[in-house]
DNA sequence: CTGTGTGCAAACACTTTGCAGGTGT
DNA sequence: ACACCTGCAAAGTGTTTGCACACAG
């Protein structure tokens, strides 16, 4: 684990810090999008606050992670899939959050295609859908 | 006009104060989602930012307004069309935001279907599509 | 008259910035 | 050695809460 983690701040031109790598094994552990309390809750007491918010934006400027959203408006953060690297980004991304757990997670799902009106143009598109989850829906 | 947001005030069940019908009106004046601080700037300076949040809030609860966000993870809030009341809600909301002025709206376009994997429950439905708008593109 | 809305003050939560010292390469 | 990370302190911003008074119905 420590090796991917090591590999992947590498393939990002990344330097390889002991916080780097906790936060980047929190992301490689869960399969679902972490919300800052999330991962300040999870990592060690002594990593600043601060620092979080500062990792999660060079994670996020250098396309390690992607933004995820709910419809309560709080941010979330997911680790992008292998498709994505610093220069070629993967720009449709489908989120399931589930009302019950309120887990969100990507699903590698298609988006259809949608007609947009004309003179649009679309660059970017963020599929929400809200609901119960698997785990939940028993 | 005053008579339209009157009326909606009465249809949702609210008491009808001045501050509310200006926002209201507000809403109705622009056809694009409103942020907290796009209300603010534009309504009358005697009005006490801790009013909007609860109005906001109180249109919110009662489906006057509905949530819009972007990537950015800034909320906005727009008027739900005529086809939501108190009771019946419609969950499907495309919204486009332009990159170029900043203006979100919600288009009147269909949500294709999204197959969603085996215990999935979809309860609604959210589209952020994110390019540039007609305005812009020329 | 009664319950709700509003303004004010203050608390609270969230995020950013500046700087000094430590660390990876 | 150098550039970049990190922690700390503090400022800045956004949001919520409690209370007293005002107002709509």
């Amino acid at each position: 684990m420590n090796q991917i983690s090591n590999r992947l701040l590498k393939n990002f031109r990344l330097r390889s810090t002991p916080t780097r790598q906790e936060i980047l094994r929190l992301f490689l552990n869960k399969d679902y999008a972490l919300s800052h309390s999330d991962i300040e809750s999870e990592i060690a007491d002594d990593i600043d606050r601060v620092t979080v918010y500062r990792t999660l934006k060079t994670f996020f400027d250098k396309g390690l992670i992607h933004k995820v959203l709910d419809d309560g408006g709080s941010l979330k953060y997911a680790l992008c899939t292998g498709a994505c690297s610093t220069n070629e980004h993967k720009h449709e991304h489908v989120h399931f959050k589930c009302t019950q757990c309120g887990q969100t997670n990507c699903l590698d799902v298609e988006i259809p295609e949608v007609k947009l009106p004309k003179g649009y143009k679309s660059r970017e598109v963020n599929l929400l859908i809200q609901g119960t989850c698997q785990n939940c829906s028993e």
